[in-house]
DNA sequence: GTGGTCTAGACCACG
DNA sequence: GTGGTCTAGACCACA
């Protein structure tokens, strides 16, 4: 039984991968609260990569508040950011504003864009 | 006059900001179709940057169909793709899908998300 | 009654949460000289970790001479270091002027710190 | 010549060890805005540490926006930060407080702690 | 056993 | 030549 696996032909970093599974795992509600990840050193292992790249990925998820690591005892979901600095907020709009503009120019139409965001 | 800048302090790579710029200004219908795009060399001395730079831009900017280039005469704004592999589309609309996510983790409401989306 | 509390979420290593608690109590005068600090067995108990962790910290304390031990009694609150070698206070100024050097390289003005001080 | 050294023997890790000797000449002016900083490679030929050692410290430098790095051409010395979140700040009068406090407990006297922050 | 630091290398993307 | 990613492995601090 895996969580997920990364896709090594793939042009995105690995580390950037694990983060990207970790987050949608957590955000679809997969990985509770509270509840330990498993270690870096079996991570490794189930993925077929290098620790260190295990371990940079946790530490980024750390530094987002999607994780928190207790040392000799592991890593943990960690409840969801309440007060946010607004800072990132305004990235995650900005890139979503771009993929619409986007989205639109290749023809999408703007209802059935919002058709499908009503769809999440 | 120039039509844009690039952020050297930026992580993003400067043909990164290069390519981003020109779809940005195409989609907001700045750049008209069958407009000439200034020469590389031009274009270059104009930001600062190496021809390289602007030539790896470029020649993304004409795999994605925004660009078209006549060889001895330059490159040309593209008329918007009509019939689309369906591939781009895919995978705009799975990036949309995971910054909606990561914004409603982060506390933001749907309607509000909707809501942005409409002033697009 | 518990005299303080660890944060497990905290990066800072347990031990060192531990020893800054006591150190923090023991400068306000919440615990007195001579008084009587409750045994590993008790406070590791009491703070839920494990007995080790209470004992390096104890261990430290002792050494930085803010407890001392008698054995068979336990441990107790010692009296304010009279004469120091000079190395600890040196280092501690250190700190202090690293500090304050980043706080006006951040933008902070030297009177308003100044003024922080004096609250203390 | 060497902008300073690092010491293998210290308990404190090499690449904290980096950070704080590049912010303390940052600091004290003597690294300039917008001047280069020596290669990762070349920084660590020159203290005798592994390149990545070097890099993890300037990542964490440019995370802290005392660096700013473009790929391709180096990392140089940003600007002082201008709006700050408050959260450092607190953080840095939080340690200055615990300093100060440890110093009056240690014999010093208020008045002698405030004439050495005046010097600096 | 856990994460954290570090080394000695290799390969890639960028300019 | 620059920084970025990754591997294979070692040693240390913490609980």
């Amino acid at each position: 039984m895996q969580m997920f696996n990364v896709d090594f032909k793939n042009r995105k970093p690995i580390y950037e991968q694990i983060i990207e599974n970790f987050k949608r795992l957590i955000i679809a509600g997969d990985l509770k609260e509270e509840s330990r990840v498993p270690s870096i050193r079996d991570m490794a292992k189930e993925l077929g990569v290098n620790p260190n790249t295990v371990q940079k990925a946790y530490r980024e998820l750390e530094e987002q508040s999607y994780f928190y690591t207790i040392i000799g005892q592991g890593s943990f979901i960690a409840a969801p950011p309440k007060s946010d600095t607004g800072k990132e907020i305004g990235a995650l709009y900005d890139s979503l504003v771009g993929t619409v503009r986007e989205l639109i120019f290749r023809g999408e139409s703007k209802p059935r864009i919002i058709e499908r965001v009503e769809m999440i």
